[in-house]
DNA sequence: CGCCGATTTGACTCAGATCAAGGTTTGTGG
DNA sequence: CCACAAACCTTGATCTGAGTCAAATCGGCG
């Protein structure tokens, strides 16, 4: 409330902005009085190495997270053991909205590189979303995306052929490096192929072989973990048009 | 507050149970002034008939529908022009989740057969999450379990050979028939073939295929649209062990 | 250098799609 | 009540995209 608190606020407001809240936060035009709110009940995680868990189905303690650096996986389990990736996590993207459904997390995730994230336990989030309307809006908001985004995940896995499966995995990935003004046509895949194939419902070596495919067409560059997308509208006509990759591969030597 | 608005507050009760609302406000012990809060909100459709549309994908008019008889079905559309069914609602469930995400649904939903709705208009939910936060907490729930359901389909999607798929689907539909008390092990699809075929990324051909030696296995009686569960067991040993099915079909004459 | 996990490549197989008829049920109009 | 059409469902034959199996190759790294 003074000149001293003023420079605590500066800071919060810095350290939101780098903890990749703006999503959750400032959409909302939230008051720098909400702003510390939400900072209290932030927990800031030390970084979290590569194949360390931030939570598992089952798990009581519920929050749900940010990634402020690196990425991470989320994933279910079926009763066989077999596990489908549900999701790849950048910076600036949240997770663990699958906490909300009962007392514990249905699914679980992991980092795919060492990372660091922000953590919300949610029964302080409780309190706060009671507090601060703007973040009850902003939830529910996030909440729907993460609908509408699993619906076009039912469609890629439901709908399309391998290649169009990639396709928009690509460019899925390209969109959300654009959006954290990253270079959007060349990025480095954070995931092994393994878990490429897994999230699309494919094989390791239907991957691979369509990586090598794309290159032949010389619509993507890939060298490992190296993607360069070279002819983007081609590889979006890809996924529009289900019979431009027959006419496009037909009869090649 | 008097006796004379006493009996509105019971038929209003009656009315909410009626309507299916139970998962929305019951669990959460509302008031009576609670009830009669909710009960401003909802606006009671005329039926809908066999094909309508309640809402599209694109409409701004967004709501939350209660499906009070009947049943419905919950589409997304790729640019293609092909659509993938995301969801199929029972009495009692909620839909419409997908228009929390922006401006817009992002999903259609059209009538099974002839139905009746309740509509929740988002802009009036906003308005009672604010004054009955145990609204808020029940909004929140039931996205959470609407974002754990979308995982559960995207196992089923990604990682389930036919015959899993559709043991899974019948599976679940019993389980719902289990929560509305209905019978548990006999029951009538709502939905033609092709849209079963539809949501669980099969062709008709297969489904049909599947409820035939389903019922050759002595698993399943189809007749139709009619369904009898005869062995719940081995139904669910189809989704819970990929290896049984092989073995029970094994060189059977 | 030599091992290990990740990736690629090739050969072969198969689950499920596609194509092609038929059969059945429902609805409509005369 | 019947004729006819339109859905809807089933069944058989064939084809193929993608999975499986097997084996090399690559990239790190102790």
């Amino acid at each position: 409330m003074t000149e001293a608190t003023q420079i605590n606020f500066d800071q919060l407001k810095v350290s939101c902005a780098n903890c990749s809240l703006r999503e959750l936060c400032v959409p909302q035009g939230m008051s720098e009085e909400e702003l510390e709110l939400v900072d209290k009940i932030i927990e800031r995680k030390k970084p979290v190495h590569k194949n360390d868990y931030l939570f598992r189905a089952g798990d009581t303690n519920r929050s749900i997270y940010a990634v402020l650096s690196g990425s991470v996986k989320t994933l279910v389990d079926n009763p066989n053991g077999e596990e489908q990736i549900v999701g790849f996590h950048l910076p600036g993207e949240l997770l663990g909205m699958d906490g909300f459904s009962g007392d514990a997390h249905t699914c679980s995730s992991v980092a795919l590189e060492t990372s660091s994230v922000c953590e919300f336990p949610l029964e302080k989030l409780d309190e706060v979303c009671h507090l601060v309307p703007s973040i009850q809006y902003a939830m529910r908001r996030i909440m729907g995306k993460e609908v509408t985004k699993d619906h076009a995940m039912l469609l890629l896995l439901g709908r399309m052929s391998a290649e169009e499966k990639l396709a928009s995995f690509l460019v899925s990935l390209s969109k959300r490096m654009a959006q954290r003004h990253w270079k959007q046509t060349e990025f480095n895949l954070t995931m092994p192929r393994q878990d490429i194939a897994n999230y699309l419902g494919l094989a390791v070596e239907t991957v691979s072989r369509l990586f090598a495919h794309l290159q032949d067409e010389n619509i993507i560059e890939v060298d490992r973990r190296r993607v360069n997308i070279s002819d983007m509208d081609r590889l979006k006509a890809i996924i529009g048009d289900g019979s431009a990759a027959k006419s496009a591969a037909a009869e090649q030597g």
